[in-house]
DNA sequence: ATTAGCACTCAGGATCAGCGAGTGCTAAAA
DNA sequence: TTTTAGCACTCGCTGATCCTGAGTGCTAAT
């Protein structure tokens, strides 16, 4: 069977109503609808067709028809107007934006509620390092009361520090000859470099300080692992709960346990995918709980390697064409943002 | 009208089976019942009486009787029983707090996840200082490519950093004098000290650095207002769906929308009451969408005049006496962890 | 003071009829 | 050949009705 252009039409218009309505739409209000020349017996039979062709499914006999997943797939692929987003999207969402950013610490969580904010949906934020992290600089400082502080500097510039108590006194001296000796030989390295040999030769030619090596190591370990493993904030979850194909709360629940952030965290293998934005619908999805919802995701560039990716988990039955306008013009700006190096959402620790 | 010992019995007969399955309990239940040493007719005078006296209520005529909010109150005040953890119970606590404790850096959020997951409710975890935080020292490290980098210790030797651009070149002997008189004169300053006065002063003592002033400063007050500032996570919202007194939709979505950190960040007031622990019971509680959920929260300290608070909500309907020893029990554990300074959870910035 | 007995109440479940939106098919019209 | 009007049919939803049973309050006997 061959999808004409009229099919197509109609496809169209089927999935605009139901996303809107969330309610089976029969053949009388399509044939009613501005642009569309044709009976609702006419209608009728293209859908039958349709419907053969699996795009579009019945609930029961009597009721009017539904999108098929893979009918969600046409209209996303080919089908989809583009949304614009409106003056007033526009000015919100940067106000939102601005406002945010300067004020909070913890960006990557605070960009999954403004992305859930914004959409109404469920969103996850998460960032991925694109290669391995490596120390840059080791910085010691004496802190007084026999204990100092270790400084440690990545490759992507970003700066930790933690405390520690002292197991033995030290001069500065002693710390600055470690510091000079850790970033002679510990810099630069994956964190698999850092073995017990190496530990060793360090310890020994450190001095005084030598009983220090392992902590500070230990640490930068630490931090790396942490670097390297990608965070992924999910917020909002309870918008689901507006969303009338959840009225019940079995079907809530179970989507909803699967909504926390080891879901995604298998996610950055598809994030170097080639496209931009990316449309999960329903049974292609990433967890077998999230068979009957999609997701939408962005990715943005953050520089030094770094990606990032915001998404929205909503039913299948989703705004898409918003949704992904509202996606990707938040994760330019994301972008945009990241990229200027003197104003840094978070350049260190906080 | 009296309230007999008979009464108090029946009553917290009435409130612990109420609390196990959610429906309202019938005089004939509770005749059957061991120790119960009279006839149904017999309690249900007693409950007639106990329901005038505002204790018990009834949801419609021909059912059983329900613990009103009064009724619980006296419960938890006076009725309760001690519930002892199992040793399986402790074993579990400790567990999962040792496991997590070490591996992950979000103390705070943490914690609140993991009340959440041992009450089986949502759960909300705080911190709030004391007293005013104050700088307890400056460094200042060049960290070549023209931009160098923060460190503040605070008088809670909590440490943090910031790198940040040079706007002008810089030595590291330039470095060393601004931080020489940032230790001077701006140390053990409330937020508010940092007047323009002296930040001028400052400048002008600090030679080549002191455009630089002005950046470390701001980064200063910065730490020291996220310090001051109270953080609140809240956690496992979703758990309250499982409770039987939310399977309707629009009562979780009231309850939920308002289980957010804002609604909890009006609390430091309360928090140094005089009981360890708090349970605010329906009515009595925070935001007037929680009429008809309870809280239960308890302190614990973390030393350098600083507090914790964990606390969960649920139904008032809970299981008071459990989720009171749980919470106990953890809160004097963190207390205990934060006491020892050989392994803090969280001595620097993560 | 307690208890057995009894009439009464009322939420919840089951059953059933009627409505109406929507369909598929057929036959006529374009 | 395609479109359309007409019509019989399907079936979920709504509301009405009835029934059941758990639970009560009251009264009279113990």
């Amino acid at each position: 069977m061959e999808l004409t252009e009229r099919k197509k039409k109609i496809l169209r218009a089927i999935v605009d109503n139901y996303i809107q309505t969330a309610e089976p739409v029969g053949s009388k209000v399509l044939s009613a609808m501005p642009g569309m020349d044709c009976s609702s017996a006419t209608i009728r039979n293209e859908m039958a067709d349709l419907t053969q062709m699996g795009l579009l499914e019945q609930p029961h006999t009597s009721a009017g028809r539904v999108p098929s997943p893979a009918g969600y797939r046409l209209y996303v692929d080919e089908l989809m107007q583009d949304y614009r987003l409106s003056v007033d999207e526009t000015m919100s969402l940067n106000q939102a934006m601005e406002l945010k950013m300067q004020e909070v610490d913890k960006v990557i969580s605070q960009v999954s509620k403004m992305v859930s904010k914004m959409t109404n949906l469920p969103a996850m934020a998460m960032t991925a390092a694109a290669n391995a992290p490596t120390v840059k600089r080791f910085d010691l400082i004496l802190a007084g009361e026999g204990s100092f502080i270790v400084v440690i500097m990545t490759n992507s510039d970003v700066v930790k520090n933690r405390l520690v108590k002292l197991p033995v006194s030290c001069t500065e001296q002693d710390l600055k000859l470690l510091a000079a000796v850790l970033n002679a030989s510990c810099t630069e390295l994956p964190p698999e470099g850092f073995t017990p040999e190496l530990l060793e030769r360090v310890s020994r030619s450190a001095g005084a300080a030598g009983a220090l090596v392992p902590i500070v190591l230990d640490y930068a370990t630490h931090v790396l692992s942490q670097q390297s493993r990608s965070e992924v904030y999910v917020s909002g979850q309870m918008k689901l709960l507006g969303q009338p194909e959840y009225r019940d709360i079995d079907k809530a629940q179970e989507v909803l346990s699967s909504l926390d952030s080891e879901t995604f965290s298998n996610l950055p293998a598809t994030l170097a995918d080639t496209a931009k934005t990316q449309i999960l619908v329903g049974p292609e999805n990433i967890a077998k709980e999230l068979k009957d919802t999609s997701v939408v995701m962005t990715r943005f560039d953050i520089g030094d390697g770094m990606q990032g990716l915001i998404g929205v988990v909503g039913p299948t039955r989703m705004d898409y064409a918003q949704v992904t306008a509202r996606l990707s013009y938040f994760a330019e700006n994301l972008g945009r943002m990241f990229a200027k190096p003197e104003l840094p959402p978070s350049q260190g620790d906080e």
